[in-house]
DNA sequence: GCCAACGTTGGC
DNA sequence: GCCAACGTTGGC
């Protein structure tokens, strides 16, 4: 069964226009543990992702994304000049995992309060108080409101 | 294993 | 820039 979720960019780090020039990117810099467990554990191939941006007024749903590659170790993790380096990370004993991603298709931003105020999408988890993770679930019934207030209709296709 | 101090996230 | 809500660290 495919599973979604939602993944936290900053805006002016990167952008969803970023991973559609780049056709591609790798998941690094994930430093939660929570989050890395979904990672690692969790994200198949074809599993669908909401492209949340953070950090921005107002923070916004930009895309949906689709897993290419399950979990394999984050290599920023033992690079000295990374901003990411874990001195506790290391080739022979990875602590951190990525997974890659490719942007499907862009959607039409979604506010957060858009989100907040739609009673639709009550009791998901981005809207629940104090959530902070960068990596987050979401259940089926919650993203497919999402599409529909996308206008996309049948995202069992997608 | 508890918990105080500290650091981070991220909306506002 | 503030601060709530976490998560992590490290002394004990």
């Amino acid at each position: 069964m495919r599973k979604y979720w939602l993944m936290k960019s900053e805006l002016d780090v990167y952008p969803w226009e970023a991973l559609v020039s780049e056709g591609r990117t790798h998941w690094d810099g994930v430093r939660n543990y929570q989050a890395r467990n979904m990672m690692r554990d969790k994200m198949k191939k074809g599993d669908l992702v909401l492209f949340y941006h953070s950090n921005c007024k107002p923070p916004h749903i930009a895309g949906i994304a689709k897993i290419v590659r399950e979990s394999y170790a984050d290599f920023t993790s033992w690079d000295v000049k990374s901003k990411y380096f874990d001195p506790k990370s290391t080739p022979e004993n990875p602590r951190w995992f990525m997974v890659d991603i490719e942007p499907l298709i862009k959607i039409d931003n979604i506010g957060l309060p858009d989100l907040r105020s739609n009673p639709l999408l009550e009791g998901m988890p981005l809207l629940k108080k104090g959530s902070r993770l960068s990596v987050q679930p979401v259940p089926e019934e919650y993203f497919s409101v999402i599409c529909t207030i996308s206008g996309i209709n049948n995202f069992e296709t997608l």
